[in-house]
DNA sequence: GAATATCTTGAATGAACATTCAAGAATAAG
DNA sequence: CTTATTCTTGAATGTTCATTCAAGATATTC
């Protein structure tokens, strides 16, 4: 007997950012093997393939992802004051450059659409369910009083998200915080307004 | 004395369709000899090489998409008329699922930030101009006493940009034409207020 | 119509890549 | 300590790819 020797989400992470960088079809098993630390073979032994590692790494950038979400919207204050700092984190996010402006999801969903069926699912399923998480607090956020209920939750859901991938594409064009920042506070006003 | 025997436009549409799908990293020297007709040769004599013809193919794409923005802003109806066109244009583009959803500029946006200089600076100057074509409309439309002046044209070429660019990810994710038809709408209506 | 310049053709080249595998190393069980 | 099992290692494999180039084809010029 013996165990592996790695630890699974390290390896995964630094895939994921790895793949975030250049992209899953740029990014070399050599990249990969520099980026784990793992040697092919192990790789293969593990993954199956450089496409069961995208796989991994996807499923883990969901449990990241997810936590995340989470500690932002613990309730421990107003919805609108978690939903803001949410963005002002994307913001952030996207102003450090961290990972190519991108996350993941929509890094991959650009480059495999209309390539790989079961990868796309998988992505389009995982930003459905974030989609939902958003709606989930616009829900709260009009239970509460918070927000008008005219609008439906749904339809603010899909603004935000739209507003949010466009903003992050906006970014690869402008790496000025302020011109993000702006932009991001606009659309946080028109949907709470 | 001899003429090249082939239509540079034809070939460079072909090539621009071609790295649309696939992106540009995917799509092999025999994908382009087989979408544009030509040989290897040939485009290696005409373009110097893959890149090249990128290049190239985004020459002809901004000359395209100059032309048709033109034609959506000639002035013959009201300014705001004018761009709520341009905007569902935009959106059956989306629907329509023609070339992977994506304009050749974001599509190779996405794929190529932080590896190619070059081919950035050429990409974003495109929108950037892309963008000021928006501010010019927006400021038009000011003049003409057809929408408020309250908001910086600029402001808002930017959030619509900002928009566009995210309607084109979200239309990965949910090929139904009412959800994208309805954001446009709402994106019109939230800027144009 | 001959000469010449240029373009076209597609097989050949070498590099880069994902993947495999057999040998070696390490751990656990007896 | 010995044996059995599993993991690790990294060179070898075969494929795919961008690129080159020399031979052949075609148009223009005189």
């Amino acid at each position: 007997m013996r165990n592996a020797e790695f630890d699974r989400e390290k390896v995964l992470r630094s895939a994921m950012t790895a793949f975030m960088d250049k992209g899953y079809g740029k990014t070399s098993m050599q990249d990969l093997t520099k980026a784990t630390g793992l040697h092919p073979g192990s790789i293969y032994c593990a993954f199956d393939n450089k496409r069961g590692l995208l796989l991994a790494a996807l499923e883990q950038y969901k449990t990241d992802r997810s936590a995340e979400f989470q500690s932002f919207f613990s309730g421990g204050r107003p919805v609108l004051v978690e939903l803001k700092a949410y963005l002002d984190n994307i913001v952030q996010g996207c102003i450090s450059g961290e990972a190519a402006k991108a996350c993941l999801l929509t890094k991959a969903l650009n480059e495999m659409a209309q390539q790989d069926e079961e990868v796309q699912k998988i992505i389009t399923d995982n930003l459905a369910s974030w989609q939902q998480g958003l709606a989930d607090v616009f829900e709260r956020a009009q239970a509460k009083g918070e927000l008008s209920a005219k609008r439906d939750s749904q339809h603010l859901a899909r603004f935000l998200a739209m507003g949010i991938y466009g903003l992050r594409t906006f970014a690869h064009t402008h790496p000025q915080g302020e011109t993000l920042q702006e932009l991001a506070d606009q659309l946080f006003g028109d949907i709470c307004a």
